[in-house]
DNA sequence: TGTTGACTCTTACGTTACGGCAGGCTTTAT
DNA sequence: ATAAAGCCTGCCGTAACGTAAGAGTCAACA
């Protein structure tokens, strides 16, 4: 009933070397060995090791894993709770990282990137400012949001609004360039991606807001003439890919 | 001009040992030493030096920056494109431990914490079923969101719902203990944040739609009425706290 | 001038979770 | 029997330092 380490690793997916190392750290050592000296892993081992691996996934280190699976006493809930506080620690500082690293690209751009403009003058900058479309934003996103994005676009520098436009072309020339591509693609949803998190700089939208955002490219006029000025069906394109992108991110919450 | 080691330290914020690190290394090795071997630190090394920690924040490794300091030809905005990607990666792992974090809690309270209830009988799950506030919800944060959030409750087990009742009902008790604090404490900060985090796992709720939810616990009679069985004026309470919540949350980004 | 105390130096082990050898048995297959 | 495959126990390397240990240096005070 009991199998050796090569068949262990194998069934659990694992390299060899790490279940030695579980049972030099004294994790999880086979109840059996042969006279030779040879690890013999029994069905009651490998269910260990299936908890071990269960909470590795978690991100718990091997010390407090040693921890859970040796005391049945050792409060497995308050361990999950305190973990998931940590979780989200962690998940805030890279929060602020991304924000920073993108500032900082930005802040680049500005300084260095500021020469091949003006091959796409539509959907200009100025025009955003006195924006046609603002009560119907209001009345779709609220208040609060288009008045915050619109504070961001005052307080720009001129430089600062300049990379701005710049920014958003390139992810429409990004997006122009698939649009005759399927928009479930890995590389459709990645340039998506892009442009949620560009919208994002600017106040915040949901999920559903992002994908309600890509129907009205379709739906209203105005706007489709506005994007397709970058490739004819490129806000139909938007669009499907925006409810796809909106859809997947929400079904992995 | 040049400073010892305990000063540079000392003005950068970071421990010697680190600067010796750094010097072993080879990241930075001041210009100068004396006859006795004492490191002297120049103002340019410390402006490298900056520059190092600032890389570092960004979550650079030290092999990178050394990369980038050493050569100035070196692509430093494909270095931060290619960095802002690993980050998000990053981030997507942590949020995926983080729910299944969560759904193993949520699991092990339906198998061991199921008796204690009946102490709070307000706001019960069936009420939520046979929802009053349906119609207005849906004009309010969209057909989808409201769809969704169903579809998610009916496919519960009926374990599942006491589960989700009692833990509702807990983040409730918690705010009502501190009702009569400062909304804007880190504790009451704290204690929103759950709430917010369980609204998310119905549906998704942007920053936006969860202080409009607060305010609607205020404007909204029957909502104030079922809130406040917990305690007067928790209602109020909670209103204050998810407006500072959503305001705080958003600046960070 | 001797001594004390603050400061500095190098060396080296400890941390996390293994990967990747090397050298040497044991088992299995031909 | 002999080769091939499998297994064993060390031991070094990784990232970014923390934490001593043992020893030399510098400035000031008696």
């Amino acid at each position: 009933m009991a199998i050796k380490i090569k068949e262990a690793a194998e069934l659990a997916g694992i390299s060899i070397r790490t279940l030695h190392h579980y049972d030099h750290i004294g994790l999880l050592s086979p109840t059996h060995s042969t006279e030779s000296g040879y690890r013999l892993y029994t069905d009651k081992d490998m269910e260990t090791l299936q908890q071990i691996l269960f909470f590795k996934e978690l991100g718990f280190s091997l010390k407090r894993i040693k921890e859970i699976i040796n005391s049945p006493s050792f409060d497995r809930r308050e361990a999950l709770q305190l973990h998931r506080k940590r979780l989200l620690e962690k998940r805030d500082q890279l929060d602020q990282m991304i924000v920073t690293v993108e500032k900082t690209i930005q802040h680049m751009e500005g300084e260095i990137h500021m020469s091949n403009k003006e091959k796409f003058e539509g959907f200009r900058f100025d025009e955003f400012k006195k924006d046609p479309y603002e009560q119907e934003a209001r009345e779709r996103w609220g208040d609060q949001a288009v008045d915050e994005s619109k504070a961001k676009v005052y307080k720009m520098s001129p430089q600062e609004q300049r990379n701005f436009t710049e920014n958003m072309n390139e992810i429409y020339r990004a997006l122009a360039d698939l649009r005759h591509t399927s928009p479930a693609s890995e590389e459709s949803q990645k340039a998506i991606e892009e442009w949620y998190r560009f919208l994002n700089k600017m106040g915040s939208y949901s999920l559903d807001a992002f994908k309600g955002l890509g129907q009205m490219y379709v739906q209203d006029e105005r706007f489709t003439k506005n994007i397709d000025q970058f490739g004819e069906g490129l806000a139909q394109f938007m669009c499907e890919a925006m409810a796809i992108y909106a859809d997947n991110k929400k079904k992995r919450k």
